[in-house]
DNA sequence: TGTAACATACCGACCAGTTGGTATGTTAAT
DNA sequence: ATTAACATACCAACTGGTCGGTATGTTACA
């Protein structure tokens, strides 16, 4: 008996993860998920009760991750400034570094695949999803708050829209990256949206 | 006989487009298409070599249609105004009012639909889309460097890479759109690249 | 003008292959 | 001996696609 069930579940997560970021989740079928994993049928759905699962599972993790990923490169950025505007800048400036590391075509995001595809879910999924971005809403209006308390902006501007902002330029940019099939479009989106916070809230020149 | 077989093949092209964005390609059926179509498998098959070609035939549409609503939408903002940099805000103001006059929520971006399953796909459908998004560079491009010419940027900035904002943007809005169901997010979207590009070339307060 | 020859538009039963899922093993560690 | 962790064989439902057929056109020519 395998002494680390738990590997064969993550492999399986993996394949599965990887495929359906480039076929969906409704082009996906479990045989093409245990052939790239290299385990049986019966392996799938003893740890799977159903692909359903698998998809919810997915979503899980993957907002897990995303989540401890913007806390954890928020954490980096406040720690290199005092300033809310700078540790702004820093923070967005750390996620353009990450992209331009990468030497492989960005894999894409997984809640906007499943967004695509929002009728083969169930609404909990949805949920999941949208719970997750507005996470990033919230850690980001936050310090918008403190930055606009500190450096009075040069025009009016709705702050809840401007934290959905980057958001909104991660989700677009890997949309052009992927057609385009360049990463260094999602890293320029990134540096247009840290010259417009520049520019909003940064001295005059 | 019918006498207008066109209308056949349109109703099976909208409801498949419909049903498309709502599932994806790979988890749509042609018994799905068939049935909201109400249609035969028969005539789906006369009209339709495959449920590729389908698809093929489907997003070739959707460009037409998209570079054809581009060319106007760009044609009518430059009726509105002489300075480009005027043309371009009214541009984009446009789009937010098509957007804010709609009363259901958004339908998706067929694009990006394909984009999140490209391996289900021929190249050159991949292509189709790469040129539809190219056309939207190019258009907004050369409308920035006419600004430029007229409106010293108070910022260096990346123009290529400002154009590709626009497509970015609304991508990245239909995303967010989608997951929270509100079309508002689109429009405020919208507005954050018209203030942008305001503060980039606009006059000093 | 009538009609034979043919084309177009469509129907729905049917097909082989695939799908997600199950039932029944086998193996090995506790 | 029990049970977790698989493997294999299998199943019914569904998949995209084909087929023979029919109803309604259009065209050409006697």
């Amino acid at each position: 008996m395998n002494k680390d069930p738990e590997s064969t579940r993550t492999k399986i997560m993996n394949a599965a993860e990887s495929i359906i970021l480039d076929k969906g989740f409704g082009g996906t079928t479990v045989s093409n998920v245990i052939e790239q994993a290299g385990v049986s049928k019966g392996a799938f759905f003893h740890h799977f009760s159903s692909k359903a699962e698998l998809g919810e599972e997915l979503v899980q993790r993957y907002a897990d991750q995303d989540a401890e990923h913007l806390e954890q490169t928020l954490r980096k950025a406040e720690g290199l400034s005092d300033d809310p505007l700078q540790q702004m800048l820093i923070f967005i400036k750390l996620f353009e570094q990450e992209i331009e590391s990468l030497e492989k075509p960005f894999p894409g995001c997984l809640f906007a695949s499943y967004l695509q595809q929002s009728e083969l879910f169930d609404p909990n999924i949805l949920d999941i999803i949208r719970e997750s971005m507005l996470l990033w809403r919230t850690r980001v209006l936050d310090k918008l708050k403190k930055i606009e308390q500190e450096h009075p902006p040069r025009r009016d501007v709705d702050l809840e829209s401007l934290a959905d902002m980057l958001m909104v330029i991660f989700e677009g940019s890997f949309v052009l990256s992927q057609s385009l099939n360049e990463n260094r479009v999602i890293a320029q989106q990134l540096s247009n949206y840290h010259s417009y916070l520049k520019l909003l809230f940064g001295p005059d020149k």
